[in-house]
DNA sequence: CGTATATTTCAGTAATTACTGAAATTACAG
DNA sequence: CTGTAATTTCAGTAATTACTGAAATATACG
């Protein structure tokens, strides 16, 4: 398990953005590794592979798992326990997001509904509590389309971001159409 | 610049998820109290309003303004600088995303680009170069579409939006004519 | 200029987060 | 059961990041 010198690179910078996406170092790296190996790969392959302590990958390991980022398997006649990253790249993003929406978005949206159930919500400036409101609304949009999004499949998900544009021209042709102005 | 019970809750949200956005406590403080405010404030009302230091409230500042998450802005015969958030939530969003895509996305692409430019990474296993030059498509997929994306403007975006699902009626009818299957 | 007010910088410290090694626990083969 | 290999837990420590107060710098006005 030493890594060439594509890997090493590859594996820093996943280590970098790893820190920065709520998690650490560490398991960035983690990821990295397994990300790049054909074969599912045991904790002592990452020790050797990374140089950190064992009870630092079996923590990172932990908060894969967590994330869901990570498989657990087994192989014949080896009790150690075995992990890999999904081969879709597609399904690996929409775990990453999945999971960022409910660290991040739902809890905030949470509370946001909250706030404008509570008795004194109506005490605050008409200003705040519009804001407040159009804010709620504007992540239910958000997460209504992306709901709508996470269960269409890879292949089909990639013909829908090309459409991007094209999606646009329909609304431009029906705004012609019904003589609405093109511009808000 | 006391803050209601609300204004103090949702203060304390946004601090918590400031923190996993890259800034930190006190920034993501500092841009909640703006964001529910009708008028520009200046650093002493912050100051109060959240009861930390006036250094740490200048040095959040400067990050928002990095971010470019708020405006500075003067007031007539005042001399003190005042700062607002921009009043089109999906401004906010586009700035957001801009300067995570910056911070994050193109270093990764900048970085995936130049191992597969370098000499060794044909040495490195089929397997990860192939994992490596995937990645680099799906990214540029992503930000192909974001960059069509972001200039749309903000009710038409609202209407895209809402048509997620349309879009996507749009080719399983295309499939059908055409013949092909639905399913990858 | 000189003075008053506003802002920034920065060294020191506080708080938080990450990591390690040793001990405890679990899992399983004999 | 007993012994061995694998994994986890956790207290202590290292490293990083956040925050403060004091000093320095900048800005505007007489």
């Amino acid at each position: 398990m030493k890594l060439s010198a594509t890997h090493q690179k590859f594996v820093i910078h996943f280590g970098e953005m790893g820190a920065r996406w709520g998690m650490n170092r560490t398991v960035g790296q983690i990821y990295a590794v397994l990300f790049l190996s054909e074969n599912p790969l045991c904790a002592d392959d990452l020790v050797t592979a990374l140089g950190v302590s064992r009870s630092n990958v079996s923590m990172g390991l932990k908060e894969l798992q967590a994330w869901q980022l990570v498989r657990l398997q087994h192989q014949a006649n080896d009790r150690r326990d075995f992990f890999s990253t999904p081969g879709d790249l597609w399904e690996i993003v929409r775990t990453l997001v999945d999971q960022r929406k409910a660290r991040e978005i739902d809890p905030t949206l949470t509370i946001l509904r909250e706030l404008q159930l509570e008795d004194d919500f109506e005490s605050s400036s008409e200003f705040a509590q519009e804001r407040i409101q159009k804010t709620t609304e504007m992540i239910e949009l958000l997460t209504q389309w992306y709901d709508e999004m996470r269960v269409v499949d890879s292949k089909r998900l990639e013909k829908l971001l090309k459409m991007g544009a094209a999606a646009q021209k329909v609304l431009d042709f029906k705004d012609k159409v019904t003589g609405k102005g093109g511009n808000s």
